[in-house]
DNA sequence: CGACTTTTTGAGTCTAGTCAAAACATGTGG
DNA sequence: CCACATGTTTTGACTAGACTCAAAAAGTCG
């Protein structure tokens, strides 16, 4: 595939991109490098999938470029968005870890470049280095956080205090500071944004414009800016502007 | 306070909970008597307080007697029911292992007898028995799966679909069989099962209403017998018994 | 410039929430 | 043991927030 710079995957990056990770990260640059080897690395294509909910956990996975999709089928045509994963993160499901196969969809959102490991590779290396099991754990944990305040948003808040939500989230990750405000540049679509808010698209749309009327936000196709960030938080906290 | 069995914290009785924790049962008797050493126990009458969400993490708990609920305050009145453990199920914020706070409020549901051990002995443990550390690491993954299981239903799920899902959450934990259906026996308020899937008291009562009149359960004032778990299954599934 | 996709807008409907009252339990003290 | 006070559950009527379906508008790309 020639659409990915061949440089992206070169032995360098991928050394740094592993070497970052927040479990490896406190390791020499050898021992990276050991691992390293353990690595294969591929390419997938927007759209493509990665692996499917249910299918048996054998690898753990790291964009090295591009975005990945983590999403889980609801039925009825419906579909739960968990999150959009960039350069550097990581997934898999540690589900494998609880011993069954992935607990989501994996699909390639932009064209990426992945790197994976084997399940058993992987435990290799968490048996011989304890301190890096105690750092997946760490980092699994604040999924853990998250996805329980996920929980407590969708069982408690208004679409809009949701949506208002995500787009802070989704600027705290992925935005640019752009003047006063924050730009997500992203190839998210309203359907993309209605299904991490368990929302449908028409609903996304109208409160957007009604943030945009009221200039806590600005959107276009595939962009938002943060024009507000204090009151949109407000929103998202409180549920009202006041 | 006298309205604990005053057996029931027992040394005996200690080891016994302490010994079956899933990241315990594989050490010896005198290693885990050790353990036992590290953890006070102490009592809470139903309603008490055990922390709240945000409080600086000191400490983890395990149920020794009776049941906690793990909520969240979602502002405007409003409240998530995250779970309710019972006997020899842990909590106190694996979050600690995320370095923040608690991520909700613990309260006892009905009077308790608790164990608590420090994070800092909890974490002593976890440097001397690195196979301890894993363990623990498979019981969070699996809180995780559980966690996005809930984020995909509240997202996508009709109300009626959630109760039904609820439903047999708590009756494969908490049920007990009753000929050919299963007894949930608990103190749960239709308060509680509004928290639990997003909706509210009036609504849960006219879902479970309907579910009665379709002889898929029958239900008094503090349980509910769930007669056809197979229907209750699809309904949960599909969006329709058919 | 067209063909296509995504977004917006509009109208109508329905699910689930709100508010209020009645029915039902449960526990207490006389 | 009954009457009453309290709390929970059910029912009813009404409302509103969000969904559906449909069409128009606005970008995007070859």
């Amino acid at each position: 595939m020639d659409w990915v710079d061949p440089a992206v995957c070169s032995l360098d990056y991928r050394l740094r991109i592993i070497g970052r990770l927040p479990f490896f990260k406190h390791l020499s640059a050898d021992v990276i490098a050991q691992i390293n080897d353990l690595f294969y690395d591929f390419d997938a294509a927007a759209g493509e999938r990665i692996y499917f909910e249910g299918d048996e956990a054998e690898y753990f996975y790291l964009v090295a470029m591009g975005k990945v999709r983590l999403s889980c089928e609801a039925g009825q045509g419906r579909e739960a968005l968990l999150d959009i994963l960039r350069n550097g993160e990581y997934f898999g499901s540690f589900a494998t870890f609880g011993g069954r196969g992935y607990t989501e969809d994996a699909v390639a959102h932009t064209d990426c470049c992945i790197l994976r490991i084997s399940t058993a590779d992987f435990e290799r290396i968490l048996a011989e280095h304890p301190d890096v099991t105690r750092k997946v754990l760490d980092t699994v944990s604040q999924r853990l956080a998250k996805s329980q305040e996920i929980v407590v948003q969708l069982s408690a808040f208004s679409v809009e205090r949701r949506i208002a939500s995500v787009l802070l989230r989704l600027a705290s990750k992925l935005g640019e500071a752009r003047g006063a405000g924050v730009l997500i540049q992203l190839p998210f679509s309203r359907q993309d944004l209605a299904a991490m808010t368990g929302s449908t698209p028409e609903t996304v749309s109208r409160v957007m414009s009604r943030f945009a009327e009221e200039g806590l936000i600005e959107s276009g196709r595939k962009w938002v800016t943060i024009a507000n960030p204090e009151k949109l938080e407000r929103l998202a906290d409180q549920g009202a502007v006041n």
